[in-house]
DNA sequence: AGCACGCCGACT
DNA sequence: GTCGGCGTGCTC
């Protein structure tokens, strides 16, 4: 047997790379298939120590580390065709190496549903009957049956065949003479032409463009000029008119015969923009995100890979969905936290989307109101190109925006004199008032006034809310729920009072100030039912409701022409938090949550209540605009070396035992020191900002370094060393290169 | 992630 | 003397 391998008339070894569904951090080789050819981008049935495991083929005859006699092989090809091209493996493959992912969960967890197991390509081309042979020529043999000849006869009409469904229309029943028919090899059952009605979404006549304004048309005008790859950042005010921008070059792209990928955040948040698409974009479009079926989002998956779809609008995941005539990518609010996938393969989607044009040699649009500084940091510095859209379109006017210093103040829940009355004045002039808090629920703690007991969570450390509706406390960090106490869990006291306020809390007391006044809370708890987020902010949009109250949900891009007065009711959060993107964040938030008043043709006013008045990024930003806010942001980051001026990566660890987390960090960072020349910083291990949560003891080290290649140079060695540590059995731990979160 | 291999306690 | 505990290491 191993002589035969050196016979010349012996076809050639073939040996296949594969990304095996198992978390084995690195691709393993494969001899071929025993017959039959494969190529990369087919799924395969591979030995794996006893068992058997599903892969991917990424490669076919690369030069291999083990032992040709060692290599085993590949049991079953699942896919006749690939269902990845080259390019799309190359680009997973090199979002795995430099976000350190499992190949194998990238390559998978990039696939529709089924497709990530072992099923077969949907295949729902309705069934149907092709004529074999034309009517004309076998008339002899149909003499005696004259179903036969009619159904022959319709059937060699449709050389393409005809569905189940067509034939009985036509001729009602015809089940036996298909099948006598079928006997004698005239005709033969067939799946039909690929039914695209059910994903696709083309209005017959697209709604005609509205006009664009200088600076609309400018942009379009640089971003339209650009040729091969290229990176812009539209930096937009909201209202500006970016969406109009977007539909410009999406109709130019789909004229030159190419596909657009758009990403988006959350489209759940954004049926507005998907309405927007539908009516405008004069060519097939698909739609991708998490609310979707398996079956819709493999139909939609495939269109899109098989270049039915010529525009694809979807959340972070579509990143990596096969388009092989790419011409464009845009990505829609490309601050928003939503594009980083935070668990297992923890990518971001606006900077792979970014790679991915420059794989494709294609534009990329960033947009947002409120650009991130990382991205801010890369228009400046020349890698992207920086267009400004600085107007509201149709000539709103800005928002005004007021500080309520709530300092020393008397408040009624929450509320202060100042916002009240403001509130009372438009809505007696017949305006909409938007209240933006991002906290659900009554009250965020209950205690008892008479031992000081509070409501905290068994496994977290953090103080269970009362939501006073379903008379529950709930944990909002692992989900914990349990009875509303009626006496004190320690003392029996039955004086628990709640303490702080939630938005449920919030509406209670705008009842009873606005009695009778139509009014809306929207935040997770009101929205719970499917598609009544969407009822809520339609009717809302009609001015229904007067005064609109509700979390960061309410702060997304829906437009409300009715509110001229927003109202925050508590910043200082995010002013002093201590992850050291807190003031970017609260920046982002307040610019998103003020776009939301006068955008029609009524000025606007955002009052926003906080106990820092002066605190001067606040200030900055409000004399001067997100932009210059930006600019003194960076110039801080610049400071302290952090990231846009430094790169990090996290390392992260829990356990349910007390040390586990801080022990095996303590290894990683001797692990990692050892590895890292000395320009690579590392701070901690420490523990995370909350130590526990959900019964679980977490802890963090930090790893930062000037440039990406210096610390890819210490990542690359260290995930391989971390899985041999024997103390990551027994914990969860997880790398997250640019992380969003530092706490 | 599985899954076997391996070396120390209570059983037919 | 064996069945089996889950620690350790590997999977092309």
């Amino acid at each position: 047997m191993p002589a035969a391998s050196t016979d010349p008339s012996d076809p050639p070894v073939v040996v296949a790379r594969v990304a095996v569904a198992a978390p084995l951090g690195e691709l393993l080789d494969y001899l071929g298939p025993a017959s039959g050819e494969i190529s990369p981008g087919q799924r395969v049935l591979v030995p794996l120590g006893r068992g058997r495991r599903l892969g991917m083929v990424v490669a076919v005859n690369q030069p291999t580390s083990v032992p040709v006699a060692r290599l085993k092989r590949i049991t079953a090809v699942l896919d006749t065709t690939p269902l990845l091209r080259a390019q799309d493996l190359s680009f997973l493959l090199w979002a795995t190496d430099y976000y350190r992912g499992d190949p194998g969960e990238a390559l998978f967890g990039a696939l529709p549903g089924r497709l990530r197991r072992a099923h077969p390509p949907l295949d729902d081309r309705p069934l149907g009957w092709r004529a074999l042979t034309p009517a004309t020529a076998v008339q002899p043999h149909l003499a005696r049956a004259p179903r036969q000849r009619e159904v022959l006869a319709l059937l060699s009409t449709a050389p393409q065949g005809l569905t189940d469904a067509a034939l009985h229309t036509a001729l009602g029943d015809c089940t036996s003479p298909l099948r006598a028919l079928a006997k004698r090899g005239f005709v033969q059952r067939c799946r039909l032409q690929v039914s695209t009605a059910t994903v696709l979404t083309q209005h017959p006549q697209p709604d005609p463009p509205p006009a664009l304004n200088r600076h609309q048309a400018d942009a379009e005008a640089a971003i339209a000029a650009g040729e091969g790859f290229g990176c812009f950042l539209l930096d937009g005010v909201t209202g500006s008119g970016k969406t109009e921008v977007y539909l410009r070059l999406i109709a130019r792209t789909l004229g030159a015969g190419q596909q657009v990928l758009v990403l988006v955040p959350e489209i759940g948040l954004t049926p507005q923009l998907r309405e927007r698409f539908a009516r405008r974009v004069p060519a097939p479009m698909a739609v991708l995100h998490s609310a979707l079926s398996e079956t819709e989002r493999e139909r939609a998956w495939r269109a899109a890979a098989a270049g039915q779809a010529r525009l694809l609008l979807g959340t972070r995941s579509a990143v990596f969905t096969p388009l092989p005539d790419l011409g464009l990518v845009i990505v829609d609010e490309e601050h928003d936290l939503s594009l980083k996938q935070q668990e297992g393969f923890r990518y971001s989607a606006r900077d792979l989307a970014v790679r991915r044009a420059q794989q494709a040699g294609c534009t990329v649009v960033l947009g947002s109101a409120t650009p991130a500084l990382e991205t801010l940091h890369n228009a400046r510095s020349g890698r992207y190109r920086h267009l400004r859209l600085p107007e509201r379109a149709g000539n709103a006017a800005a928002p005004e925006i007021l500080l309520a210093d709530i300092r020393a103040q008397p408040l009624q829940t929450g509320l202060s004199h100042a916002l009240l009355t403001r509130m009372e004045q438009e809505i007696d002039a017949g305006n909409q008032v938007l209240l933006f808090l991002n906290r659900r629920g009554f009250s965020p703690v209950l205690t008892c006034h008479d031992c000081g007991w509070v409501s905290e969570c068994a496994h977290c450390d953090a103080r269970m809310t009362l939501h006073r509706d379903r008379a529950l406390l709930v944990c909002h960090h692992c989900g914990l729920e349990q009875a509303r106490p009626v006496q004190c869990p320690y003392c029996q006291s039955p004086d628990l009072r709640p303490l702080g306020q939630g938005t449920e809390r919030v509406e209670d007391t705008l009842r009873q100030r606005f009695p009778g006044l139509p009014l809306a809370r929207i935040d997770r708890d009101s929205t719970r039912r499917r598609g009544e987020l969407e009822r809520l902010l339609t009717a809302a949009a009609r001015g229904e409701h007067r005064i609109l109250l509700g979390t960061q949900m309410l702060a997304k891009g829906h437009h409300l022409p009715g509110v001229t007065l927003v109202g925050v009711l508590d910043l200082d959060h995010g002013l002093y938090g201590s992850d050291f993107r807190a003031t970017e964040r609260m920046a982002q938030l307040l610019v998103q949550v003020a776009g939301r008043a006068g955008r029609a043709q009524r000025p606007g006013t955002v009052m926003v209540q906080t106990r820092h008045p002066q605190h001067p990024m606040l200030q900055r930003l409000l004399r001067a605009g997100y932009g210059a806010f930006a600019t003194a942001a960076l110039a801080e980051r610049k400071e302290a070396n952090l990231p846009p001026f430094s790169h990090q990566a996290m390392l992260r660890a829990d356990s349910p035992q007390a040390q586990a987390a801080l022990d095996f960090l303590t290894q990683a960072l001797a692990t990692a020191r050892a590895l890292a020349p000395a320009q690579v910083e590392f701070w901690g291990p420490a523990p995370a900002q909350m130590e526990r949560r959900a019964g679980r003891v977490r802890a963090q080290l930090l790893l930062q370094a000037p440039t990406r290649s210096l610390l890819q140079g210490v990542l690359a060695p260290l995930l391989p060393a971390l899985r041999g540590l024997k103390a990551s059995r027994d914990l969860r731990w997880s790398m997250d290169v640019d992380p969003q979160e530092s706490l």
